[in-house]
DNA sequence: GCCGTTTTCGGCCCGACTGTTTTCAGTCG
């Protein structure tokens, strides 16, 4: 059985949790969850580093003894150190670790104590009124956990950025209109450009005596206060999402949208910059001893520690620091660099608006061209074009380009990849079309060595342009599939065709790792909205946010061309 | 357990809020 990434990075992390609950130092208990944190970021197997001889010890945050234990784990699923932990810690109080309110020290009181080791035992436990008696804990907290528990299903759940933002946007408009108020932003993983977000972090900016502490938790849509002080408070909306507030001074909205924009792993480095320099780095500026030296803006803070600044999307502690060090950060992507889009659909299969529709939407987009791609026939569910209709769509494209003035109509196809690789449609009419957008639609389930073998024989067709959504994923609804992404960068790369990054906020599936990839690969990288109605040409921003995590230039993407160098580039690879 | 153009040992980010406390530990972000 073959040990991905993900399942070091579980047993690091579940190292971390049972030495965390058996008071091991904090800093060990850290190292692990950075090492789990580094292995997930990697972007490369970890097993086939090993298999090339790579030092892994060159990793940040793994040295020797971590490197020793990744070995073990690729070999074995495990390791001997998390067996022998189990002996002393069952593994089953990790999941109690989960419960919002219940830290390491509680959850050792419980298991010490009273024996406890699930969920369900202690929420037994609970009900008689059993925790109040152990010491550090009261009826208040005890209450405080069965309705955690009770409600713990629904809290773990993330929201998409998308639905986030469409509750972020007016409670930060909200917050502005109220007395004394002068800034309101959303900081946290939204910021960021996260595909999804646990919660939202609003900073405000005030004068002192400004009511909005006890605006903020009339806010209409506010279910229940969770707590409340003079510069932080907690809600969580009807929604389910949680919303933090903390209120600075003015001069301190710099350090203050720093610390709480994150990510956290980001903010320590920065900090740990700041104890080299001798400065003190908080919410509230930048400190020599007592005296405060900068924090009015971001730029200051940066500048502090001799950094240069740093775009939000790119601080997840992954070389950005470096980066800055050097001066070497990229010049990230921005939403104008857009020249056009190479992936939309129209009423002919399953968009609902008719081309003229979307053509004009793209035009009012600013774009210079817009490539018409349906779905092609296996995809009965769509309405999939066969060879036949597929030439009628493509008379009305030559119909419409000469009629429509300001942008180009390119003439594509989201072209169904068969279980074994072949394409749905013959090379005969795919050589008529100026791209061929791949993807696939059916046998999610593919063991990884045959789904990643199917994807690259799909890309080997002479008339193969775009591998579309990657991976498949849908975000809340189904995992991608298993497919050794990493290969099929590297195989892009050779065969000289492009991947796709999917804007919907669903799929957003070329992950922020394997635009990395990609741009090192030289792989260019189509940043698409897969639109099915005129409105969707609005999720390009969010395709450009994963882009820009992905340290993604202009350079990098596809459709920044203009037409006529987009025409060649597209040439290149239909033959 | 990691890490070092100050260090191979002794550090490891920092503050707010809550609840159970009588001065603070635990948790969270």
């Amino acid at each position: 059985m073959p040990v991905h990434n993900e399942d070091v990075a579980a047993v690091f992390d579940e190292m971390a949790d049972l030495l965390d609950i058996q008071d091991a130092n904090p800093f060990r208990v850290r190292a692990y969850r950075n090492a789990a944190r580094t292995v997930r970021g990697l972007g490369r197997d970890l097993g086939e580093m090993v298999e090339q001889g790579k030092d892994l010890t060159k990793l940040p945050g793994i040295g020797k003894d971590l490197a020793e234990k990744i070995e073990e784990i690729l070999e074995s699923g495990t390791t001997q150190a998390l067996k022998d932990l189990h002996k002393e810690v069952p593994a089953s109080l990790g999941e109690l670790l989960r419960i919002p309110g219940l830290g390491p020290k509680r959850v050792k009181a419980i298991y010490k104590e009273r024996k406890i080791k699930t969920l369900k035992q202690l929420e037994k436990a609970a009900r008689k009124g059993e925790l109040r008696e152990l010491s550090g804990f009261g009826a208040k907290t005890e209450q405080h956990i069965l309705d955690v528990i009770a409600a713990h299903r629904e809290t773990e759940r993330r929201f998409l950025l998308s639905v986030a933002a469409q509750y972020a946007e007016p409670l930060v408009e909200y917050l502005k209109e109220i007395k004394g108020v002068k800034q309101a932003v959303v900081a946290g993983s939204y910021r960021r450009g996260k595909e999804t977000v646990g919660d939202l972090d609003i900073l405000v900016t005030a004068k002192k005596g400004s009511p909005v502490m006890d605006r903020f938790v009339e806010y209409d849509e506010v279910d229940e206060v969770v707590s409340k002080g003079t510069t932080r408070a907690t809600v969580l909306l009807r929604s389910g999402l949680q919303v933090d507030l903390r209120v600075v001074p003015e001069q301190s909205f710099g350090a203050a949208l720093h610390y709480f924009t994150g990510s956290k792993a980001h903010n320590i480095q920065v900090r740990r910059l700041g104890q080299q320099e001798k400065l003190k780095i908080n919410e509230y500026g930048i400190f020599k001893g007592e005296k405060r030296t900068a924090g009015t803006t971001e730029a200051e803070v940066f500048k502090s520690v001799g950094l240069a600044f740093i775009e939000p999307e790119l601080r997840e502690d992954r070389g950005e620091i470096e980066a800055a060090r050097k001066k070497k950060l990229p010049k990230l992507i921005a939403l104008d660099d857009l020249k056009g889009d190479l992936h939309t659909h129209t009423n002919a299969t399953d968009g609902r608006a008719d081309m003229k529709t979307m053509v004009k939407a793209a035009r009012d987009m600013g774009f210079q061209y817009v490539a018409v791609t349906d779905h092609s026939k296996r995809l009965t569910v769509a309405k999939g074009l066969d060879a036949r209709r597929l030439r009628k769509q493509m008379e009305q494209i030559d119909e419409l380009n000469s009629e429509l003035k300001g942008i180009t109509v390119l003439k594509g196809i989201e072209v169904d990849i068969l279980e074994d690789g072949s394409l749905d449609l013959s090379d005969v009419v795919l050589s008529e079309l100026d791209l061929v957008v791949g993807a696939v639609h059916s046998h999610f389930d593919l063991p990884r060595k045959k789904q990643t073998s199917r994807i690259r024989r799909a890309m080997d067709h002479k008339y193969f342009t775009i591998l579309a959504h990657p991976t498949g994923r849908l975000l809340d609804e189904r995992d991608a599939y298993d497919v050794d992404l990493a290969q099929v960068v590297r195989h892009a790369a050779q065969r000289g065709c492009y991947l796709e990054l999917n804007s919907q906020p669903q799929r957003l599936d070329l992950v922020d790792t394997y635009c990395q990839m990609a741009r090192e690969e030289g792989v260019l990288v189509s940043i698409n909205s897969d639109a099915h109605v005129p409105g969707d040409f609005e999720h390009l921003r969010f395709g450009i946010g994963q882009a820009r995590r992905g340290w993604l230039e202009k350079a990098d993407v596809l459709n920044t061309r203009p037409l006529n160098q987009l025409k060649k580039l597209l040439n290149k690879t239909m033959g």
